[in-house]
DNA sequence: ACCTGAACACCGTTCAAGT
DNA sequence: ACCTGAACACCGTTCAAGT
């Protein structure tokens, strides 16, 4: 049976998993699908667009709350939370997403539904798409350095030891704040 | 007369300002320096070494304000604004300085000054460090954003227009403002 | 329609050997 | 001490040609 678009994605999650960004190449790909690099161009315009496609799928995985309204600062606590918590899943997903985003390939936007209850709160369309930018650049930020760090970790350059999330929530919660003093 | 580890520095920040990132090659960089490639790392022990030397450069130019304790936020608002204005007048650089400085080869720690503000203004050093990690990933990501956008324009994918720094300065606020709720 | 083979124009890095 | 020459092991991408 012929490759699909979806087995090419499939696979480079599964490599990004594994072993990290750095080892995903077109060509290590190309080989874990039993096929070579230059194949791959058939299903991917090029590799650019892949890491979109790979971001795309990981940031689906981000669930929109509903609570919006009742409370915009919870929903927005609980979404940087939920969005940290899928990246961290994903070896180097944060600076994948990152560039990815840049890239503007991506088909999702991440900020949508925080833009939105900002809105609803109150917020106009201008501000309320720059806060939810800033939550967003806070959280890649953030996750991009633990990512960085267990891989130090890993590599034995820093001591042990669980990382905990107080100084994300600290951090996510002084911006949110801070952008909640904004809503009327 | 030889070639010095600054020389090669000095022509790396050329390279990176007048080409980009995607430029900044050894190869390219010992072209310039009429040098073979392999020569640069008498001077250097890699590549990731050198970023980190030209990240180091950079955000040499950052100004330290001494207005910490007359009011904190201030010196906060006008030390994220200062740090934009120096990334902005090199090309790539807030991508640049994010690898660099999740690499651990900077000499520098940009957050020193912040840090040591909101130290003074009470705040215990471990709340002082992730609020002044906070609004620098909000400056590095928003500013990598500017400067995405800046290339996609020249390249005519992107409507022109000054994009301005409204964006920036309402973000910084919220962000601020929430950590100066946080003081005693 | 989908893939191979083979090339093109690059990378970072190492290291004997030259001066 | 500082650099060249030349190699090693990779990249992303293209494209005629095969099936």
């Amino acid at each position: 049976m012929a490759l699909t678009r979806e087995q090419v994605v499939d696979q480079a999650v599964e490599i990004l998993d594994s072993y990290g960004m750095a080892d995903l190449s077109m060509r290590r790909l190309g080989d874990a699908l039993g096929v070579k690099a230059g194949a791959l161009y058939w299903h991917v315009a090029n590799k650019q667009s892949l890491l979109a496609a790979v971001a795309d799928r990981i940031l689906s995985q981000v669930v929109g709350q509903q609570m919006a309204i009742a409370d915009p600062a919870a929903a927005l606590l609980l979404w940087g939370g939920g969005l940290r918590r899928v990246l961290l899943a994903h070896r180097d997903s944060a600076e994948l997403v990152a560039t990815a985003l840049a890239s503007g390939l991506c088909e999702k936007d991440p900020t949508e539904d925080p833009r939105r209850w900002l809105v609803e709160a109150g917020l106009d369309q201008q501000r309320a798409g720059w806060a939810a930018q800033a939550v967003l650049h806070l959280v890649l930020g953030h996750v991009s350095e633990e990512q960085n760090i267990l891989v130090m970790k890993q590599l034995g350059l820093l001591p042990g030891g669980a990382s905990g999330s107080e100084g994300f929530d600290f951090a996510l919660r002084c911006l949110v704040e801070g952008i909640a003093r904004q809503l009327p």
